[in-house]
DNA sequence: GTGGGTGCAAACTATTTGCACGCAC
DNA sequence: GTGCGTGCAAATAGTTTGCACCCAC
């Protein structure tokens, strides 16, 4: 956990508003003038691989979630691609209770089951 | 409708594989030698606005989907990137039916509402 | 002939990577 | 000293765009 490391997560969790890589990079420069991009990238990859940041993938560019704690899901904007959190307690039931918690006027909402094809889990097992 | 339109979204209703536009741009130009990539994207882009396709963006590469009329959501394979579908009945209920219905090994699902935030609302109320 | 759509290639954007250097142990 | 992580810059990958040309009307 170098300095750089250690500044790049405390500036994710101190924000809600899952940053791309590069609007983080514009925060940590304040802290470490001399860190590049390409280190806040580095870092985002391996602390999201040990499970301390989370990679929001969906719709235009990367964005990061300092919060692992909660189980949440989030509300994407069409139009200025900004992404909120939802509580997942309301999701489970699949309510449109965001509109009234967040003010989002849903249009849809996007679900996508991540795993294993049977195929991979076969190749897997095949190798050990 | 131009030639290659039509054949782009041909191709595309005919496979159940949500291929990314260059592996689209393979298929379809055994049918038209002399498309290029880029006619492929942009079709793709216009059928996707008109609503006869839709887009898959969720981690990796974007891929298409030719199937507009069934309602129904996403799994992905985290290893091979695949995308298959899982109907939307099986899913409201936010069943972990997929691991029957399609050998999945589902280790979680990504849940994104889409729609526009208050203050993109009042943008475009303003506008009008 | 005109205009929209095309093929081609270049541009752009986001992300990843190679390399030499430097700091912490 | 050694080695990992960094800063920098170049490379890569995916997608978009400018432009000249062509075809259908």
């Amino acid at each position: 956990m170098t300095r750089q490391r250690s500044v790049i997560l405390d500036e994710l969790r101190k924000t809600c508003a899952h940053p791309t890589a590069e609007e983080l990079f514009e925060t940590v420069r304040a802290r470490l003038p001399r860190i590049s991009l390409g280190t806040v990238y580095r870092n985002l990859e391996l602390l999201s691989e040990s499970g301390e940041v989370r990679k929001i993938d969906v719709g235009g560019r990367r964005r990061y979630d300092g919060n692992v704690e909660d189980e949440h899901y989030h509300a994407r904007c069409t139009v200025c691609g900004r992404i909120e959190d939802v509580s997942s307690t309301a999701v489970t039931a699949l309510d449109y209770r965001i509109e009234e918690v967040r003010g989002f006027t849903v249009t849809g909402h996007l679900l996508t089951f991540i795993g294993l094809c049977p195929e991979c889990v076969r190749a897997a097992e095949k190798r050990n």
